[in-house]
DNA sequence: GAGTGGTCTAGACCACTCG
DNA sequence: GAGTGGTCTAGACCACTCG
């Protein structure tokens, strides 16, 4: 077992514990490789993460120190598939839903071997006539046998998932901003090149890679809505 | 001068201009040490970004490979400017900071009356040559005297506004997917239409608008990543 | 079994911060 | 000047892939 994600889970906990104060700096990276019996590269690459993750930020010569609350940007709300179904105006087509083989890719997103059954779920979903939203899914067979054959225009998948035995504990995405190529243009009917929002989801049941999907939403029909008190 | 980005930015060349053919691994790490006449380490480190960036995928015992564009998972958080400034390699142009009377719009976001003062500071974000972010911000004169005789290039706008005893109590922003005017295009050096998130942000003291603050963010530089447990 | 990436060590020198 | 993070080295052992 490596050594590295226990140093930095301990962390973390104590980030979120509030036992590190703001504006002050943690241990330094020589008496963290002391507590936890490791060399500095180890200690280091526990850190490593918890910046890139946002925790903490670095600054060469004074130390690091625990991100503030404050400006966690990049946290936007988005609108989940149940309320979207809600509206009785919008309806969700299924272009193609089949089995296929992972791709080397696919497969080292989702941590299968390549060749891997996933279930591939091609989606369009559109608010009266007008297409906003192309859904891309790809899903580890091994863990939802049967997906397919269900009604996967009305329900939602992270609803059946559910039901199948198969509950989500974590959510990683990312947003982009993209000129829709023409496959994607075609599909939302506007020209090739027009802006939209590329968002990239995987979500996990436990620490299995359940599923990674792909949306592209319409940049001029869509917009993200947040607000916070830092 | 750190070895790492330059092994780092010759791989990205490679990887772009198609030198590594899809299925097949780049060089393996000790190949790679040697080419480059560094330790494994310093060479795993430019690959480990590489990895983070979307270009390559690692499969242990088998090889690195280029990623499909298909699969490009964009990796920039968006930073706080605090942190942002405090990077080296980073840095904000003051395009202008003047003072002006508020257009009906202005007025409207900020509730005041039109043809009331204005700050307005229009900044540039870069990342060494690469410009990235343009800022355009509106502040009710009325609660910030004499911010536009500050540093505003080296300064968090945030900060300053605390300094001058107007904390910000809440947050107001959303995001949208563009394509970039001409303008905009020609100060972040993209061709005109390329995708650009817009992130219009109001943030209030009290029942008190303060400011109101466009972003344009360059999509093929930035991404918004996140994490949650449903 | 040869080669690959994953992890780790115990050092080293550097640029930088801060009182 | 003492302490901090940034980078790098030259090894080592391991789990894994693949022919």
């Amino acid at each position: 077992m490596a050594k590295y994600p226990l140093i930095k889970t301990t962390l973390k906990d104590r980030l979120l514990g509030g036992h590190y104060l703001e504006g002050l700096p943690l241990p330094s990276e020589p008496q963290l490789a002391r507590e936890f019996d490791v060399s500095r590269m180890t200690a280091r690459r526990a850190i490593d993460e918890l910046e890139r993750e946002g925790y903490v930020y670095r600054v060469q010569g004074a130390g690091t120190f625990p991100t503030g609350k404050r400006f966690r940007q990049g946290v936007f709300r988005i609108r989940p598939f149940k309320e979207w179904a809600r509206h009785p105006e919008h309806r969700t087509q299924v272009l193609r839903a089949i089995e296929i083989q992972a791709t080397p890719e696919i497969a080292a997103v989702l941590q299968i071997e390549p060749g891997s059954s996933v279930a591939f779920i091609h989606r369009l979903r559109s608010a009266g006539d007008e297409p906003l939203v192309i859904e891309k899914r790809y899903i580890n067979a091994a863990l939802v046998g049967g997906l397919l054959e269900r009604n996967l225009a009305s329900e939602s998948i992270h609803e059946l998932l559910i039901a199948m035995g198969v509950p989500l504990t974590r959510v990683e995405q990312s947003l982009e901003a993209v000129n829709l190529r023409q496959e994607e243009a075609e599909l939302l009917r506007v020209p090739v090149g027009t802006a939209a929002f590329l968002m990239r989801r995987t979500t996990y049941s436990g620490a299995q890679r359940v599923s990674y999907v792909n949306y592209w939403v319409r940049g001029d029909r869509y917009a993200f809505q947040d607000s916070f008190e830092p």
